[in-house]
DNA sequence: CGCATTCGTTTTATCGCTCAAAAGAAAAAG
DNA sequence: CTTTTTCTTTTGAGCGATAAAACGAATGCG
């Protein structure tokens, strides 16, 4: 038999002190158990807990008799460990912080999943900050995170914003950094993004495939890191394939904080396109939202899709697959993407806890082609 | 002249242990300045540091000039107060917990910002949880949740799932929760719900005042709460309006833990009401999900929308608006609703802070008939 | 002049946990 | 029967912040 009851081990509290306690725990909460506790229901020291608890080095040498009374105890009293007295103790905070750009864009949520999957599975909690596309927030957030000692951060630059090199000042407290969706000449941040070179080829190749050559193009705005590489791909297949761009086939959009502005912009900018009546069949769009925006623009001007016009999108953001006609598109694997963005935030962290030197990352990861209804083969 | 390079009061740290702080100080962490960092170099106690910074209610005894100095080598030193020291003193985490049961929603994405605007004004820290719709999730999440001291939790309750009593753990340790989406007979859980019945009327009354008389219907799972009062709704206008509901074209979703879901089953039971054959000139979809699915079902078998058959959804997601046809709907405020339930928990907490009462509070959002280009007046 | 007050600030005692070092007990060695 | 070695457990010193009590000094008052 256990001595039970026995008074807690280095129990020095005043008879005063013990009455408020008592007091307190009468009125609000009920009883929270500490170590304490735990060591004075199994009869051992609140050290000898800990050290069983947490299976730390030492507990090697603690026998198995002893191992399971603590156990038994602490399970009996329902004890959980106080996070802010460990933290504070061993420094750490088993928190990563996340900051999205908006959260409103589609694009996030599957990336937030990949990155939360992550994460839970080796328990870490993220902590997730909004920014609006707003640097007073971006800056309040970043200190809110801060001051909770997150280990680690994943940005999530899905949309143009601010001067990303504030971002530097992680540097300082040499907090691992991933972000995604953008790459940094900062070599201090990891990323992962999507190869857009290779999407963009994908997507007109696929449209080239299916016969057309009268290609319309709405590329994304110049400021956004994407932007130059899709063109690029696109370039590139046109090239391989003696195709010719028509530079009045192709606009821009403007720069904008707003995702959901790109689906007004690929509006208006397709019904310009149609103004200049420079017939084509097919259309590429910077991304999905772009392509909405030209579907719903073709069909007011009676241009059905895909019959009289194909119209291929990129990201698949979770929208695409149930537009009508579903749209063909460039997936970006943003589920992928997170996991890869909050792995190698976790391994960083590791390296850094083990005083083993941290690589900075770059994975470029490779998209997939969604053929739907929005694309058909010309005539 | 402050006393500059003043050893901190109360430091008896010995040789060797200020060795050791010294060295990791030039390995890992820049510094992490203390409050006694501050005392020391504003030349006061840690405790006067604490009392300014806090402007705690003995400041109000501090001249001045002492408040000055200590607030001018805080910001010079760039203190930041441990919070986890604080919160392990003070018993405060100033964290709120929120609970999503799947963020691919779109459902989700307005509400949370409204959670997160309210919560970023009293800067408190929501920590969100996705639960994916499985019970482990659910469980461990909240053991997560309650592990970091959350004051406050807000459950995003957008889909069927998990016997949600589990939630009564909460009152054991009496946490202000307000759930979205969902009324719980539970009478310690606040909740924020949509007037559904007030939105189904709308919808139909709607579709009434459009001249139609033949109208389907495809009602929510019966497992979901939302169902009921939205069908009574329905009841309601079409007694008053002398219209008959027709049973045949009357179907239901089945129960689903997966939101896109809906869209399919959307697809798959127009399939089923156009096989039928008795005709209609209207669809009402129990959401939004549902609603696409219909659209996209009347597409295949050649009847266009609106102009042979006008549908209405509920929610008013993200997509809506860009759908093609643009969809009318029946907006849930969702922002506005984020942003009350966590207004109600944070007045839960301040309240329980000052020791008063708190009362359980159940709202229900009056919804809005968004009128786009999915319905259109018949003939 | 003695004692109560009001100021202005410091001391003290935790909050709950962990980790290095010490100590106790038991077993092995001399 | 010591001395060492090997297990096993405890001691003690904080982590950084703060509520509560305490303390010196100045002021007020009879």
């Amino acid at each position: 038999m256990e001595s039970a009851e026995s008074k807690p081990t280095g129990n020095a509290s005043s008879a005063k002190s013990r009455r408020t306690s008592e007091a307190s725990r009468k009125r609000t909460q009920p009883a929270a158990i500490t170590i304490r506790d735990v060591a004075g229901r199994s009869g051992f020291s609140s050290a000898t807990v800990s050290i069983v608890l947490n299976n730390a080095p030492l507990a090697r040498y603690i026998p198995d008799t002893t191992k399971e009374k603590i156990q038994r105890a602490a399970a009996h009293l329902g004890y959980r460990p106080n996070l802010f007295a460990r933290s504070l103790r061993g420094r750490r905070s088993h928190t990563v912080g996340v900051m999205v750009f908006d959260m409103t864009d589609p694009y996030c949520t599957l990336v937030l999943r990949g990155i939360e999957n992550t994460l839970f599975q080796s328990s870490y909690l993220p902590i997730l900050t909004d920014v609006h596309n707003e640097r007073s927030r971006f800056e309040r957030y970043l200190e809110m995170l801060l001051d909770r000692r997150i280990e680690g951060l994943v940005v999530l630059a899905n949309w143009l914003f601010v001067d990303i090199n504030v971002l530097a000042d992680l540097e300082k407290n040499n907090i691992p950094t991933a972000i995604v969706g953008r790459e940094l000449k900062n070599d201090n941040i990891s990323s992962v993004i999507v190869d857009n070179n290779l999407g963009a080829r994908a997507a007109l190749e696929h449209l080239h495939s299916l016969g057309h050559r009268k290609i319309a193009f709405i590329r994304g705005p110049r400021q956004l890191s994407d932007t130059e590489p899709r063109w690029r791909g696109v370039r590139a297949i046109a090239r391989e394939r003696n195709l010719e761009l028509d530079p009045r086939l192709i606009v821009d959009l403007p720069e904008s904080g707003d995702p959901f502005s790109s689906f007004e912009q690929g509006y208006k900018l397709t019904e310009e396109l149609l103004q200049r009546r420079r017939p084509f069949t097919a259309l590429m769009a910077f991304d999905d939202m772009t392509a909405f925006g030209a579907i719903r623009a073709l069909g007011k001007a009676g241009i059905r899709v895909p019959e009289q016009c194909s119209v291929i999108g990129f990201d698949d953001v979770s929208p695409a697959g149930i537009y009508s006609p579903a749209l063909t598109t460039v997936r970006q694997p943003m589920e992928v993407m997170g996991t890869a963005a909050a792995t190698i935030v976790l391994e960083a962290i590791n390296a850094n806890l083990e005083k083993k030197p941290t690589r900075t990352i770059h994975r470029r990861i490779v998209p997939e082609l969604i053929v739907r209804e929005s694309t058909r083969s010309i005539k």
